[in-house]
DNA sequence: TGCGCGGCAGAAAAGGTTTTCCGTTGCATC
DNA sequence: GATGCAACGGAAAACCTTTTCTGCCGCGCA
């Protein structure tokens, strides 16, 4: 026993494999056998050094493992979203899957600063992360990422990226708005409105096609007037039910691109004295539940399931980890209808009325 | 020149420093000093290392030179904030402090799963972390981080824990809510009710008592019924006014415990065609931009300066590390009052008011 | 010419772990 | 009693970088 240990609570420098084999009697090579279940050993020798291990406190030294192994168990993960409404929720599903199979996921962030960006890509190239997750806000296509030659394993999730060779996770906005569509169309509403984000973003005019679709399936009259762009605020829900009372007054249900535009709609109606949903239902999108269930009546609206898309991307980067196979492409994930009140799905009426509209279906 | 490298442009393993050195005919020695700028070299030989290097694409492995340093460089943050509301801010005032000494921070998320925590200190104590920055949602205190028998550097940033000695960085709560107060007197406020969450956080303890010190100081009565304590949701604000129209009618001023109340109170008012700033002012807490600037009117609030806050959690974390300090004890960091409309500081009326009741102040 | 010294680069150790390859011991079998 | 074998544990290499120590060479000075 080294005099370094003749007091071992609290060591300035953790124990290593070499003072558990002096206190343990036997060799490192027997100590890293016992401990790991490799080798051959007699079980007296395993637990005599167990328990050398438990007293000393010992951790066996990640960076010497990821140095031999020649990889960290590691996977980063690089945020632009500076408020975290998107990435923790995506960051919990990576690690639902990874954590599993041992690896750790670290998030750091670049708030559209791409000089730290590059810096944290650099740093965890030096750290020899098995793979690199690249996350952020959703206008159109961002820049690929500068992994200079690295080779190293590397997926967008919930990020558009300029690269059609990429491996891309996304929510499938198309199929989420349809959702919508088809949720107000059998529920009886035939002039439906939509009032989105600004059409740079790929996400803005994917909600839109697929809302298309949906109301021509159900063979509702598409009018290209009834679409209203602005930006994500609620004061554009405000503004664009200003503008949608005064220029076609016969509305009778909101699409919305986000929670917070369906939120200052809803607030707008209310306070114009037109009552949600009887008058008019509302759908709003992202399923933001501070501002979806805080909403008077809360808001029916699409959820993208960023927990589960987290998880698929942390799968497919484990395959990517292992067959070091390279998944190119996109992939969109589906979103789900989480039905509140905005919409009046369990109002009586409007039951009935979506019986009628589509024939074969029962009321809820 | 090894075959490995006669197509350097992408390969499976990145290149060490015996590559580098194999191709610029040195030894990795000379290498690693032409590299760092170390030794005595000729600026020759230093050119031709740094050449070849560029055109290998090499990268120190950061596992080696950690080994060897018996230091990381790397921070770790371990949250169980589920929303990212918290600890983005703080995360990135953690690396404003820190990725100027060339540390980086990673962030893990707990979600108040307790195993998963343990499983997050392990690795990092594992992968020989410089440092663990622990945060979280703020009820009463936290249990403290089970470290074993480890001396890493520790540090508590807007998380309470029921460890005396532990350092702790938290908001200056008392003095946020007195900013408040004395806010509201100045605009000439003598009537103000305080709505607020649970009083099991300590938070609201706090603010509550700030609160009622700068009511005192300013010769306002203090009336322990006007405090109504609930939850944090927007739910509790509407229910709130109702409470305090119902049997408190002359109340001209609404202190809150959080945005998300103060929405719900702004909100209610405006509906029963109560008047803010007018008949009514309010002032929320937190500074949540998405919930205060969308409120009508704007928020006027108490900001955390999460960011800054952050900050000085990387500095006092960067002492630790270096001196080997302790650093222990809490440590308040101040708040700062955000104006914008909910409480009428540019209404003329108040305006004058505000200065007739504090005698040699003007008005804005 | 010989000595010393400055300039420069290489050799080697250290850092902690895993794994492969050997060596030793004890036992059984012929 | 010699051979073989199984069981067990040790030695050493490998992972990659940094740093210290050492050695070589050429030049200046005595």
């Amino acid at each position: 026993m080294s005099a370094k240990h003749h007091q071992p609570m609290l060591c300035r420098w953790p124990s290593t494999i070499w003072d558990v084999a002096r206190v343990a009697g036997v060799s490192v090579g027997t100590v890293s056998k016992a401990l790991n279940g490799r080798g051959q050993l007699r079980e007296e020798t395993r637990s005599l050094v167990q328990s050398a291990a438990e007293r000393l406190n010992f951790r066996p030294n990640n960076l010497a493992q990821c140095l031999l192994r020649k990889r960290s168990f590691t996977v980063g993960l690089i945020s632009t979203d500076s408020h975290g409404r998107f990435s923790i929720p995506l960051l919990q599903g990576i690690e639902d899957a990874l954590e599993a199979v041992g690896i750790s996921v670290f998030l750091c962030t670049a708030a559209d600063d791409l000089a730290r960006e590059r810096q944290h890509v650099s740093s965890l190239l030096a750290k020899r992360v098995d793979g690199i997750i690249v996350t952020g806000r959703r206008t159109d296509r961002r820049p690929p990422l500068d992994l200079g030659r690295s080779r190293v394993p590397l997926i967008y999730a919930f990020a558009q990226v300029a690269d059609p060779t990429a491996a891309c996770l996304l929510p499938d906005d198309l199929g989420g708005a349809r959702l919508a569509g088809e949720h107000l169309a059998r529920l009886g509403r035939t002039r439906i409105a939509h009032v989105t984000g600004p059409p740079r973003f790929e996400a803005v005019r994917q909600r839109q096609k697929g809302f298309r679709r949906a109301l021509e399936k159900e063979a509702i009259a598409w009018r290209p007037d009834r679409v209203l762009t602005g930006n994500w605020s609620e004061a554009w829900g405000h503004e664009a039910v200003e503008r949608l009372l005064r220029s076609r007054p016969t509305v009778d249900a909101i699409f919305c691109g986000s929670d917070q535009i369906a939120r200052g709609i809803v607030d707008a109606l209310r306070e114009r004295g037109v009552r949600v949903p009887e008058d008019i239902a509302v759908v709003g999108f992202d399923n933001w539940e501070i501002i979806a269930a805080a909403t008077r009546p809360p808001l029916t609206t699409i959820d993208m399931n960023l927990h589960e898309l987290g998880r698929q991307a942390g799968c497919r980067m484990l395959r990517m980890i292992n067959d070091g196979s390279t998944q190119s492409g996109v992939v969109r994930m589906p979103c789900r209808l989480v039905v509140r009140r905005s919409c009046g799905a369990s109002f009586a009426g409007f039951a009935q009325a979506a019986a009628a509209a589509v024939p074969g279906r029962t009321a809820p």
